[in-house]
RNA sequence: CGGGGUGUAGCGCAGCCCGGUAGCGCGCUUCGUUCGGGACGAAGAGGUCGGAGGUUCAAAUCCUCUCACCCCGACCA
């Protein structure tokens, strides 16, 4: 027999080949014939169905509706506002043709919705009665990046865009953090994956943004990743697009804005937030499968394992497990679990007829590798029980994964030796210069992921130039 | 845009240096035996060798041009 290759590549090999090899085998997506896109596929999507459906709760939750505005934008919508345009320009894909002859005006592909939408919004504002108005659509955008990955960074890719506008800063101020605590939410109780919040500097913030905020999680190669941002965006586009309404006083103003967003990014993330060497683990609360079974048998006992396969099938729906049976008979047992374990499913069900005979069934956890003889009669209330208890699991894995990892240090010797040799986060005071930041980025790679919320009461000493800096922030190296 | 690589069956690759009948593994189809940690046997199907031009009696192979994708870097909510 040839050496055949299994499974994917080991996570302390080659972190990077892991990730495609998870992605293109565990069949959640696959490369599209043009450069830097992506095909999502059914099992993949399935992730990304839940994710906003979950999301979009969320977000009427807290106020908000739907809708939908073009994908295309007159070329010089973009250049209204200053700062948005040196930011998306070199990464914008242009039509400049269409049905047969050359446009009188470009149009560009949105890589990113704030001008078309603000356009809109100039002409449905007028008074502060028709404030807040808080919208959010799912779309697709493009944006012509030199190097793409999947899912984390793809030509064209699925998001939502929050837009909203308001009456004051401070409203406009709240929105922005309050729909980061949405992110951060989501993030920690849906895709067990821990995120530190807090604010992007200056250099890092979004083009046309008075401020950015972020959610950043640790991956399991110890690099950072940007998993959500929101953005209070003051009245940078109210005034580039003419947007005013008469407020109670009968004073003309321009209007507040925010935005905020979340893309099939997340879908890397939660990959690379749990996955071993054995391929994905998913967190059962956005697992297209929370279980799987596999049924046992041969010939003469497929009826016997099948009919009680079905019943339990049957139970577990009825207590909103999301359930798969592999009943293909042309793959081995053996097989099977390598193969669902491979694609992250977090329960197993085994089930043959030395089970039914001791009115057991197996089930083995994904993520531990735990063994468990069930009775059948129980099943049902240990699954359920087990959907709840793997998600804390899968979260605290990740949260004690990142306190490990993460390192404070308050000297330049320190930082250079602790991202060379361990990598991770590091937390250090900054003293608030963009050009410290940028030589430090230079230096090492590592760049600011954001000031956290969470700050000592003390001041220290800056990282880089020593001086007395009253911002601790985290450093790290990030996709 | 710079550096490196790869285009040959659905996927992964060999063949190219040294021109002469296009091959291997996996997958796929059919049948049978299997089935509790990646089963086995037998019989099959499947190819404009990325594209264009050239050299030659003859090109996957040599030459020229060209296109595409991947990796590293620069760049990047």
């Amino acid at each position: 027999m040839p050496v055949v290759s299994k499974g994917v590549t080991k996570q302390s090999e080659d972190f990077s080949k892991w990730y495609t090899d998870v992605v293109k085998q565990a069949k959640l997506a696959d490369y599209g014939p043009v450069k830097g896109t992506m095909v999502i596929r059914p099992y993949g999507y399935a992730i990304w169905e839940n994710f906003q459906s979950i999301l979009n709760q969320m977000f009427k939750d807290t106020g908000h509706v739907n809708a939908y505005f073009p994908m295309f934008i007159p070329e010089h919508f973009l250049q209204k506002e200053a700062e948005h345009v040196e930011g998306f320009a070199p990464e914008v894909a242009v039509v400049t043709h269409a049905g047969g002859k050359k446009l009188d005006e470009a149009l560009v592909v949105r890589p990113t919705s704030e001008t078309i939408i603000w356009h809109m919004y100039k002409k449905w504002i007028s008074s502060y009665r028709d404030l807040p108005l808080l919208i959010n659509q799912w779309a697709n955008v493009v944006r012509w990046e030199m190097r793409t990955r999947l899912f984390l960074r793809t030509t064209e890719f699925l998001w939502q865009e929050g837009h909203t506008a308001h009456a004051t800063e401070k409203e406009a101020q709240e929105e922005t953090l309050t729909m980061l605590e949405v992110y951060r939410r989501f993030a920690e109780e849906y895709m067990a994956m821990p995120v530190i919040t807090g604010k992007k500097t200056e250099s890092e913030k979004f083009a046309g943004a008075v401020s950015t905020y972020s959610i950043e999680a640790m991956m399991r190669d110890t690099k950072a990743l940007q998993a959500g941002t929101s953005h209070n965006l003051g009245q940078n586009f109210a005034k580039a697009f003419e947007v005013t309404f008469q407020n109670k006083e009968n004073k003309e103003e321009f209007v507040y804005a925010t935005s905020w967003g979340v893309s099939t990014r997340l879908v890397g993330g939660l990959i690379m937030s749990h996955g071993d060497d054995k391929g994905l683990i998913l967190p059962p609360k956005v697992a297209p499968y929370q279980v799987v079974i596999i049924p046992i048998f041969r010939n003469n006992t497929k009826e016997l394992v099948m009919d009680r396969v079905n019943e339990l099938v049957a139970d577990m729906r009825q207590a909103e497990i999301r359930v798969h049976v592999d009943d293909d008979e042309k793959a081995s047992p053996g097989f099977k679990f390598n193969e669902w374990e491979m694609r992250g499913v977090p329960m197993r069900v085994e089930l043959g007829p030395k089970d039914i005979e001791k009115g057991q069934a197996v089930v083995v956890i994904r993520h531990s590798g735990a063994k468990h003889f069930i009775q059948l009669a129980d099943l049902v209330k240990f699954l359920s029980d087990q959907v709840v208890t793997v998600q804390d699991e899968l979260f605290q894995r990740a949260l004690d994964f990142r306190e490990e990892n993460t390192h404070t240090v308050d000297n330049w010797e320190d930082f250079k030796d602790v991202l060379e040799h361990k990598g991770g986060f590091i937390k250090a005071y900054w003293n608030g210069s963009a050009e410290v930041e940028e030589k430090i980025k230079n230096e090492t790679k590592a760049t600011i992921r954001c000031i956290p919320f969470d700050q000592p009461a003390e001041s220290g000493k800056c990282v880089y130039t020593g001086e007395e800096s009253s911002q601790l922030v985290i450093f790290a190296k990030a996709y």
